[in-house]
DNA sequence: GGAAAAAATGGGAACGTTCCCATTTTTTTG
DNA sequence: CAAAAAAATGGGAACGTTCCCATTTTTTCC
């Protein structure tokens, strides 16, 4: 591969205005910029970005890196393709890590991150305290969350609304005539969970519904964990008549479920999940859910990673975006309900 | 940071010797490594993979670039985990980058990878020609191609046996008494494609059943597409008993449009996919599949790939595994049928 | 037209490693 | 026990950039 220096030969300028040209400095005269443009076009010189970032300053490596706790869930894919356009589209490159909800593998791979020189990082947190991600930032690496926060740490974050999207989809079921609704959810340590629990004890209350704690179930959001408490749910004497699933796993693993017991949706049950997905309408019946833009949440949280990489210090802000229930087949009224 | 130097004057031996340690040579005395051992604890070093990649020579950069045409489809997930898996065993990083189908955006992340040096790369071609990949390979790169190979250019390849997998599918619908058998694919430029709808004619023919060619439907591979090319054979005067969808996101949308017909799988219409998803069970009915196991494909590329970095040169291999069929309950014999 | 100011360019250290070669220390051996 | 061989260690250039500072060239302006 060509170097500077070989560019620099080529158009006879010295190595550093040659990279003044690469860097787009404005003092190059513009023979001089078109003589170096020409020479670099010639040899078809691309920068070595690892010379660039190890010699660079912090917050100038181009490399950020992207952690999340499980890639097999499409709503963190939609947040990886959001982050890749937006980092691409100011040239940082991005790095990918996927730590399958175990800390041992979030360890390394941050390590592994931090060997890299990344600038910064964006991170969807497995837990609520996260003595790996509290290390990176006292390291003084630029952080932002997705999706949740970290507790008892002030960090930025680009998350929905889940408190109100939760209501919404509640509510949504409550107008139906539902009132023996299930909720499967993650685990509690997880600040999402509770908000969207909170959405969900808010709506009920709302309507003067006791809340079931028979009903409402904690799980580790994964496929099978939406399985096995759905059949819980079944199996009770007085089974619900809707379930709110609070994730795409959940949802998933909660319809298998349900089609196991020969149970139809929306007679038998109705089921409204947190998370949409571009295939929803290919479940039968095509899946109500609470949409949340991954793709929005990384894009965001990477134009807000690069301005804190561009301008370190400054308070930490969160974004908040709102949530949208797309209301397809998947409700309808409890069965002996006049609603 | 602490720095290879840091750690030296901590153990009291030089750079070199810390060097030495790090790499696990052997012309270290016991003695030594461990004084060095404790500074690099004591101190938290981490390797600067940034310097030592620019310093080392090809082959050893440890960084491997992984070239995906789709991350949304759910087999590519699984091959990133496969890679992912199998690098980080192997002490290397993994970059990803996910073109969308879009030539310009595999050209510019083409680049990227080799400004940042990597030692290889694992690529899913989006075309059979692909003047960007053949780029790489000359450039001196060692490539594996995952899923599909390169016309006429001699690479590494691991992928399945896709005319085997389509066979065993076509024929499980014949031997239900499917007689109009449909297939939607991919677009024929892919070699998968072309290897797909050779074991459909080959299972047909094999049967003594006609190919109309009006049930044998090419596209983009996406879910649009399935779900457009699946109406135009349900609109069709005599439309089939059963479709065989190429993959994934084609199978998905052609469920799209079959639930919207209100059709009834399997009791209307039968279909078998391509490409097995974790969540198969979840759709209603639970679909019946062609299994590849993205995971072992990915984690098989990565050790050729990590086999080809470490000796370069050699001849190209290529590596063929097995599909699986996993019958659920989206078959079923035809109407009228006695089979 | 000549001095001062501004613009453009060049030189070279530095980033944190690896790796080659030189030197020192230890072990082997006749 | 001395010489040779082997093992262990150290020194320093190099990887391809950026960035600071110095120098040269051009422009400005009285």
């Amino acid at each position: 591969m060509a170097t500077l220096k070989d560019v620099a030969e080529r158009a006879e300028v010295s190595v550093s205005t040659v990279s003044r040209v690469i860097n787009k400095e404005p003092l190059v005269k513009p023979g001089t910029r078109e003589k170096v443009e020409a020479a670099i076009e010639e040899l078809g010189y691309l920068p070595n970005r690892v010379a660039q970032r190890l010699r660079s300053i912090n917050y100038r490596k181009k490399l950020i890196g992207l952690v999340l706790p499980d890639i097999q869930n499409p709503f963190y894919v939609d947040v990886v393709r959001g982050v890749e356009e937006a980092a691409y589209r100011q040239n940082f490159s991005v790095m990918i890590g996927n730590f399958d909800q175990t800390e041992e593998k979030e360890k390394i791979f941050l390590e592994i991150l931090q060997s890299e020189s990344i600038d910064g990082l964006i991170v969807a947190p497995a837990r609520g305290r996260d003595e790996n991600i509290r290390k990176v930032i006292e390291n003084g690496y630029p952080v932002v969350c997705i999706d949740r926060g970290l507790v008892d740490l002030d960090v930025d974050v680009v998350k929905v609304n889940n408190e109100e999207g939760a209501r919404n989809a509640i509510e949504f079921l409550i107008g139906l005539g539902h009132r023996r609704i299930a909720h499967i959810t993650g685990h509690p340590s997880i600040a999402t969970t509770r908000e969207r629990v909170a959405g969900y004890d808010m709506a009920m209350k709302a309507h003067g519904l006791d809340i079931d704690p028979e009903l409402v179930r904690n799980s580790d959001s994964s496929y099978q964990s939406g399985a096995d408490l759905m059949q819980e749910l079944i199996d009770l004497d007085e089974p619900p008549t809707a379930v709110f699933t609070a994730n795409n796993l959940l949802t998933l693993g909660a319809l298998k479920t349900i089609h196991e017991n020969e149970l139809h949706i929306p007679e038998d049950i109705s089921i409204v999940g947190f998370d949409d997905m571009y295939w929803s309408s290919s479940l039968n019946p095509p899946l109500t859910a609470v949409r949340q833009s991954g793709y929005d949440i990384g894009g965001l949280a990477t134009e807000l990673l690069v301005k804190k990489i561009a301008h370190p210090g400054g308070s930490t802000s969160s974004v908040v975006l709102d949530t949208e229930l797309i209301v397809r087949n998947s409700c309808k009224a409890p069965r002996g309900s006049v609603a």
